[in-house]
RNA sequence: UCCUCGAUAGCUCAAUGGUAGAGCACUCGGCUGUUAACCGAGUGGUUGCUGGUUCGAGUCCAGCUCGGGGAGCCA
């Protein structure tokens, strides 16, 4: 007899039909009468359950009745037709094993719950249908991120998690020590003597592996990252986690229109396979947590993405309609009302905003002739605003050295960076993108937390 | 960090300053093809915490804690 899997039995129906299977799996629900009922079974493979009819011909029908959700089951049966309206076929049960009981206290009702609630039991939470579906897209989209740059010849690249180097100023970072925090070691001075601590350096959580990345940029000409990075900024919203995971690819011998053009068709090859790999995931998402899903992702799929430059995108702005609370005015950094003004209202989808003010943009990016605005660009998106920041890089010594200076920055702590640029640097460009950002998007979630199994966040790190 | 709303049974929510309640879950019973099954009964409460006003507080006031939404910062 054959072990079978829900999701074997889906995809292969005919191979299944009238024929003897074992299927193991947790009950979602049991409907039963005075002489049969039924189980909703899921096994974890499939997002749908598979319905288990059983009779009173059972030596345990009376316990197999009254069992509650999440009971772990061995059923063996005849896979049949159903007469019901709802499946195609069912599992007409010969034999049902308990592998393992649940208590009565157990939290999941089978009627909705709150998101709020499910993340206070996140241990739980993975047994339902909308986490069971982001979870098996979050898997699925992680695979085709690799498949998509590796299909191409990038090489991943394992940046460090711990780093003794402020990358870019990005954030505020976790410090990593070893010191005890009562008494730590000082100096003649009094402050911390970090020359005392593990790495006999400051050292922290990364924020990013650009920097790292752009090393064996120079030597694979295409890479990427892809892992955990750490800020520890107070930002208290549903885009904001202290932990997420970011793909960081890096191009050479490119520009920023290559760059533009890469992460093009990164979000639609990935939109693509998450709606065929996983089309049930899919359509849940679109009946229950997003009823615009379908169009906006067809509508990013089939369009180009829009280009405009920073300058252009502040005349729209000013010549908008619209009462903005923050003024718009060339220079200042574009707030997010007026990042959704441009891709929700004025363009209607995804569009790549290029060449921002040098003074709101990080120090290693490329000086544009103007001597003004430099080759950086921002991805927004309908719906999540800005899921995607890129630029080409500053490949001239002396250029990256003055940005250096002039923004205070110590160059001795650029020492590597810098190198690249005097061993045969070329031109190179590369972008970062949430991963979670791109996961709210495939699905409509609309809570970071709820797109992370184990979220980290401002006053929580539970479980 | 700022603005704003909220916290009542395991969950989702009611309750004019005057006896804390419903649906679901759970337990028990009924039901011959169910589809978040259905029908009947039962169990279940320090109303987030601390203090205050009042004859009387779930309700009004103050502080705190936690959570939602929005903003800043960003991915």
């Amino acid at each position: 007899m054959k072990k079978a899997t829900v999701k074997e039995i889906y995809r292969q129906t005919e191979q299944f039909l009238n024929q003897k299977v074992i299927i193991s799996g947790w009950v979602r629900t049991v409907r039963a009468s005075k002489a049969f009922g039924f189980i909703e079974l899921n096994d974890g493979t499939f997002f749908k359950n598979l319905q288990i009819v059983f009779e009173e011909n059972l030596v345990n029908f009376k316990e197999i009745a009254k069992l509650t959700v999440s009971t772990s089951l061995t059923v063996q049966g005849q896979l049949v037709e159903s007469p019901g309206s709802n499946q195609a076929f069912e599992l007409k049960a010969e034999k049902i094993e308990i592998d393992g009981h649940c208590d009565s206290d157990y939290p999941l009702q089978k009627k909705r719950h709150s998101f709020e609630f499910l993340r206070t039991i996140a241990h739980l939470r993975p047994r339902t249908n909308t986490f069971s579906a982001v979870f098996r897209i979050r898997s699925m989209v992680a695979y085709a991120i690799h498949k998509f740059f590796q299909e191409r010849g990038f090489v991943y690249v394992h940046t460090p998690i711990i780093t003794g180097s402020d990358a870019e100023g990005a954030g505020e970072m976790f410090r990593v020590t070893t010191l005890d925090i009562n008494n730590p070691p000082r100096d003649e001075q009094g402050k911390i003597d970090f020359s005392k601590d593990f790495f006999g350096k400051e050292t922290n959580l990364t924020v990013s592996g650009q920097l790292n990345v752009e090393t064996y940029c120079m030597a694979f000409k295409n890479v990427y990252t892809f892992g955990p990075t750490f800020r520890a900024e107070n930002s208290n919203t549903a885009r904001h986690a202290a932990e997420f995971w970011m793909i960081e690819p890096e191009i050479a011998f490119a520009d920023l229109r290559d760059n533009m053009d890469l992460a093009e068709e990164m979000m639609k090859y990935i939109i693509n396979y998450a709606l065929e790999n996983a089309p049930e995931e899919m359509e849940f998402f679109n009946k229950f947590i997003d009823k615009n899903l379908f169009e906006r992702l067809d509508n990013v799929i089939n369009s180009k993405f829009e280009h405009i430059t920073y300058t252009d995108a502040i005349d729209i702005l000013l010549k908008a309609n619209e009462n903005f609370e923050y003024p718009v005015k060339w220079g200042n950094d574009l707030q997010t009302e007026h990042e959704r003004y441009l891709t929700e209202n004025y363009f209607k989808k995804p569009v790549f905003v290029t060449d921002y003010p040098k003074d709101i943009k990080a120090f290693y990016m490329r000086m544009n002739d103007d001597n003004k605005t430099v080759a950086a660009m921002d991805l927004l998106v309908p719906g999540v605003g800005e899921i995607i920041g890129g630029s080409q890089r500053e490949e001239r010594y002396d250029f990256l050295e003055k940005r250096i200076n002039e923004l205070g920055l110590k160059k001795e702590d650029y020492w590597w960076y810098l190198d690249l640029r005097k061993y045969g640097g070329t031109k190179h460009a590369g972008y970062g993108l949430g991963f979670e950002r791109a996961i709210m998007y495939l699905t409509g979630m609309n809570n970071i937390r709820d797109v992370i199994a184990f979220p980290r966040t401002v006053k929580n790190a539970d479980f």
